[in-house]
RNA sequence: UCCUCAGUAGCUCAAUGGUAGAGCACCCGGCUGUUAACCGGUAGGUUGCAGGUUCGAGUCCUGCCUGAGGAGCCA
């Protein structure tokens, strides 16, 4: 029966045995300090030459960086240690001697690191991430579960574009074409009319040549849509979701922000409302901070969502988008045609948008006049109609990008370590 | 697609146009509390590729390849 590093403090000065790997190793003549990890933590084993077999001794003596072994030994606590226990070695059993393991424990390029991230994610650093977006996942679902929301998963290979903007990734479905999807908004809607409130949580791909910290090309999306919700309501719901996420990473996962240094501080913020500023007024906080020469009617690049994400300490909606820079499907506000009932909600300290949403157009003749103005090719898109024509009824969704909400609560700089196998541009292995 | 930067030992990096080096890792030896342990030693190279200039090129020039950061687009 084997024991978990994580759970080593309830078996204070009894024997136990851990299976595990070798993560560093530091000897003297007669005693040895064995650095252990196991998945679930770290601690690290003595063993003293005096106190133990002369074979036991000589196997670990071999032992090389990340070579997988059995542990038998006493817990102890200790204030030395930096989890505050250690082992006291009594036996070992070597599994296997590994390799020369090629991640050092110095500094490594990301190039070297991006080809080895199948070892990457051993270290302690890539662990805590991880864990960290799994706590996110849960916590997102966890809040829509609980919150009347039904999950519904959407196809992956679809017939043609969702909003016919953004390359696809296009492959053969027997004799026709099929592209991977981009999101699946429109079939969510769909199920909306179904089930009222849905949610998806699935990977999106997007074959754009994007080279920056915020892209991924397949990245995960959790995208919900809620029939009878406005926009108004659904910006509610938005900020609800974001602020109960990031309390409970800082609730569950206070081992794993310490491991990546975050600023706590300015995680302990996040708590609904969120400030709401509109595009106009968007537009003027630009002009009067250096970007004089932005034209209404622009949509933002990432140098003016950063700047205008400095002037909260919180995540902040931007809404109301002029609605020529906007979707298809989004509905115009009714008092004010040229912009529509849309939010970005940008993430602070520069990681970006995070949400997309919208109120969509429920009234069929209007829905007709779009697709004739984005020139869509109406066959691809008669059921999307029908939703209109069986039963219309407003309503509203969003998509929250996963490995932007995980870059910024993790406090990363890039976007490439918030998933496990990174797909990005010219890099698909491993 | 465009702009900028970079490619030298397994890794991270040095090297005025003049004999290619260090630290770490590996291997060998030493050390009874180490915290990226430390000390000594061995070994490790087609300087991304192809041309060019030069008595001489890691260094200068041209082209290409690969990677990084950013733009556009987006979440």
């Amino acid at each position: 029966m084997l024991t978990t590093i994580k759970e080593i403090s309830a078996h204070v000065g009894k024997e136990v045995k851990v299976g595990g790997w070798l993560y560093n190793k530091r000897s003297s003549g007669k005693i040895q300090f064995l650095q252990l990890r196991d998945g679930t933590g770290f601690i690290q084993g003595i063993l003293v030459k005096k106190q133990v077999s002369p074979e036991v001794w000589e196997q670990a003596n071999h032992l090389t960086q990340e070579s997988s072994l059995y542990v038998w030994g006493v817990v102890r606590e200790d204030e030395r240690a930096p989890g505050g226990y250690e082992m006291d070695i009594t036996n070992i059993e070597v599994i296997q001697i590994a390799e020369e393991y090629p991640i050092a424990k110095k500094e490594h390029g990301v190039d070297f690191l991006m080809d080895h991230r199948h070892l990457w994610i051993r270290s302690p650093r890539q662990q805590a991430i991880l864990r960290i977006r799994a706590e996110i996942i849960r916590a997102i679902q966890g809040f829509l579960d609980e919150n009347g929301f039904t999950l519904v998963d959407p196809p992956v290979l679809t017939p043609s574009s969702c909003e016919g903007t953004t390359n696809l990734f296009h492959t053969k479905y027997f004799d026709e074409d099929a592209y991977l999807t981009q999101s699946g908004q429109l079939y969510m809607e769909a199920a909306a009319m179904a089930l009222n409130k849905v949610y998806s949580f699935g990977p999106t791909f997007r074959a754009e040549k994007s080279k920056t910290r915020r892209h991924l090309i397949e990245f995960w999306m959790i995208e919900p849509e809620m029939a009878f919700v406005d926009h108004e309501e659904s910006l509610k719901i938005q900020e609800q979701l974001v602020a109960h996420t990031v309390q409970a990473v800082l609730a569950n996962c206070k081992q794993e922000l310490k491991t990546l240094d975050r600023d706590l501080s300015a995680l302990e913020n996040i708590k609904a409302p969120f400030p709401r500023i509109t595009y106009d007024e968007a537009v003027e906080l630009l002009h009067k901070e250096g970007f004089a020469d932005f034209t209404w009617g622009d949509d933002f690049g990432a140098p003016h969502e950063t700047k205008i994400a400095e002037s909260f300490d919180r995540p902040v909606f931007i809404t109301h988008y002029p609605t020529e820079v906007k979707s298809f499907y989004m509905k115009p506000d009714p008092n004010r045609p040229e912009v529509v009932l849309c939010a970005d909600m940008i993430a602070p300290e520069g990681y970006g948008e995070i949400i997309g949403g919208s109120q969509r157009i429920d009234d069929p003749v209007l829905l007709e006049q779009r697709y004739e103005q984005h020139a869509l090719p109406r066959e691809a898109y008669e059921w999307y109609m029908d939703l209109r024509k069986y039963g219309t009824v407003p309503h509203s969704g969003f998509g929250l990008g996963l490995e932007r909400t995980v870059a910024w609560i993790c406090g990363l700089d890039h976007v490439r370590e918030t998933i496990p196998f990174p797909r990005m541009l010219y890099r698909l292995y491993p």
